[in-house]
DNA sequence: TCTGAATGTGACCAACGGATACATTGCGAC
DNA sequence: GTCGCAATGTATCCGTTGGTCACATTCAGA
């Protein structure tokens, strides 16, 4: 399996067409596909160009997604799979206070969205699940929220964390404030050098919303 | 001026081209993009159909407009100006604690964004200021946000607010939580069942951030 | 009234997303 | 092994879109 190249290895480079059959075309599209977003932004993404940049003709695309927006979703999905693990080995990984792993956790996001902006960009871009279209997706997304979630029941059942409202709810309170503030950065409503900077700067900002979820 | 037709005031009815020339048709294609835009999403708008709907040929746009971007910008550029009116009025009406005046600016914003969602979209939408092209798009965002500046400013000149940090961060604030809301209510990532319910369950997560505005 | 600037038209272009008929290939049944 | 079929890639076509340009029409000021 996988013969040619994989998400991460299809840099430049075409395959020179050694055979008629590509081997993982589903894969190699989703990672051109990645790579001309990152590079020249989701609005000028074409099909046409991914497929030329992995050694295919356009049509060939069509035997692996439906369309167009069906490749946007594996895109977006990949980065959901992505965050997911970043955030779920930063949740596992962090010792100390329940404030400080709801601290990783947002810095870890904020990392991952800034780090890939265009691909967070498609992440939240146009309707993709519209009528339930690619649950995959949707799980994709789910499993990303389940970490954030999962911290936050911790800190309850520690009895660090107020018990009302939800975890559920105190974890939606966490991804307004964390996507928000991506959104106004990314969109430069809020100017800041680097980074590092970003994440300092939320961390005041979110200040409010962890003194909030001290136990009562 | 304005002869045929105004924004708000295209619905459908073609004005039947009563004179070559149109009278205002920069305006008229704006009003016909809202429209398309919030029917159709922006996805979907096309200039020529925008045209089309004012009777007028696709090629008549471009003496007004640069580019399609451009009357993106604009439509971006109106739905910022009704913004911040709506914001200043309530900023300057509402009586009552500075906290109340916050608590109605953070609903009149949700309002505006819940109400013309697809609009709203556009006005976050791709890049539209890359490379400081459409200053005066840039100054109407300013204008909006200078009401919320200037409602922070009020309350820590009342004394009730804290003056650390400054009224401008503290905008910015608001804005990360009330953008952020917005958006995961437009994805479905939170699910309301009115604009009432949403302006409502937001205040309960708004709250620790209004307390932590408070003087200390 | 005449004339140039502003505005709208119509034809044209390249690129895109999508569909379809056809070519090539891998693989399991025999 | 080889045979046949399903999977995959190709070539070509189509309608639509954003954008340009030469030309037509109109307006307004001298």
């Amino acid at each position: 399996m996988v013969p040619c190249s994989v998400v991460g290895t299809t840099k430049g480079r075409r395959p020179k067409k050694q055979s008629y059959h590509h081997g993982d075309l589903a894969r190699a599209l989703v990672g051109a596909a990645l790579e001309l977003i990152e590079t020249r932004g989701p609005e000028a993404f074409t099909l046409r160009e991914a497929a030329a940049s992995v050694g295919v003709t356009h049509g060939a695309a069509y035997r692996h997604f439906e369309d167009k927006t069906a490749l946007l979703a594996a895109v977006s999905q990949e980065g959901y799979r992505v965050l997911a693990a970043r955030l779920g080995d930063v949740a596992s990984k962090t010792k100390g206070s329940s404030h400080e792993r709801v601290r990783a956790l947002a810095a870890a996001y904020l990392d991952f969205a800034l780090e890939h902006p265009a691909q967070y960009r498609v992440m939240w871009g146009p309707r993709l699940n519209e009528d339930g279209r690619f649950p995959s997706l949707e799980a994709a997304i789910q499993d990303a929220f389940d970490v954030v979630v999962g911290v936050m029941k911790r800190g309850q059942d520690e009895g660090v964390f107020r018990k009302q409202p939800e975890a559920r709810e105190l974890a939606i309170g966490m991804w307004v404030t964390a996507h928000g503030y991506v959104e106004l950065v990314a969109r430069r409503r809020i100017k800041v050098k680097s980074r590092r900077v970003a994440v300092e700067y939320f961390e005041t900002l979110f200040e409010p919303f962890l003194d909030g979820l001290e136990r009562r």
